[in-house]
DNA sequence: CACCAATATAGTGTTTCCACTATATATGTC
DNA sequence: GACATATATAGTGGAAACACTATATTGGTG
């Protein structure tokens, strides 16, 4: 009975980036990039509602995105690995190649035809 | 009239992570790393149904992970931009560091308690 | 224990995703 | 134009995500 259920690394992996693929999201994670925060930073931070901002947080954390440390009421959210770090870092420097443009819209995100 | 509409880079960011944000489609890109490949090829090669393989292909294609390129009646598919290929390289230098044993599972994914 | 502040969860309606079957379109060949 | 092959789209039912309101839980303090 130590069987141990097997699941793939693209269902684990699928489910980071699922997780990640949320604007609102994106934004917290960017945010956390500087190091812990807890609920009440974020959720001022970001500008949304406790309850989602909460959803968020969790969502995120079930999904290996964040984790989670107490401090007396406060519960701060961190990043959770170094992948999630890489990611953003790509994410990063794309948004850096645009911004000083080095590279046009077009060269990333060939269906999007509004303006960044 | 010639006014564009704005779209910030999260909201188009987070569509691309998303829609990479499934096992399935996960496969799909990582076999497109080694080149561009038809629906034919990759229905095959992930063993999909035809319909869902092109409803994936087409759902990548509009949310800048995809592009396409006819040839007769074949149509040939292949990733989009840089920032694709980066962030497949990010989950795949993950995915080494696990096999290798270089790095434990509850280092990357710490909610998942079942092995890979 | 009463109370407060911080955070989480439940319940709900709407939208999007997902897989599936059936049908349509596009291109090439005879 | 008839036909075959490759691919896309429509329609459908069920599952999950999403935003929101209301309520519950947890921990600290008097």
């Amino acid at each position: 009975m130590n069987e141990v259920k097997h699941i793939s690394f693209f269902e684990v992996a699928s489910k980071v980036l699922k997780a990640l693929g949320h604007p609102e999201r994106l934004r917290i994670v960017e945010y956390l990039q500087a190091g812990e925060r807890n609920v009440g930073n974020i959720q001022q931070k970001i500008g949304l509602s406790q309850p989602i901002t909460s959803q968020h947080l969790r969502y995120m954390q079930r999904n290996n995105i964040l984790t989670s440390r107490r401090e007396g009421t406060r519960l701060y959210y961190f990043l959770a690995s170094d992948l999630i770090r890489k990611l953003l870092d790509c994410m990063h420097s794309c948004k850096v190649s645009l911004d000083s443009g080095d590279m046009q819209i077009g060269d990333i995100f060939p269906e999007t035809k509004r303006s960044i």
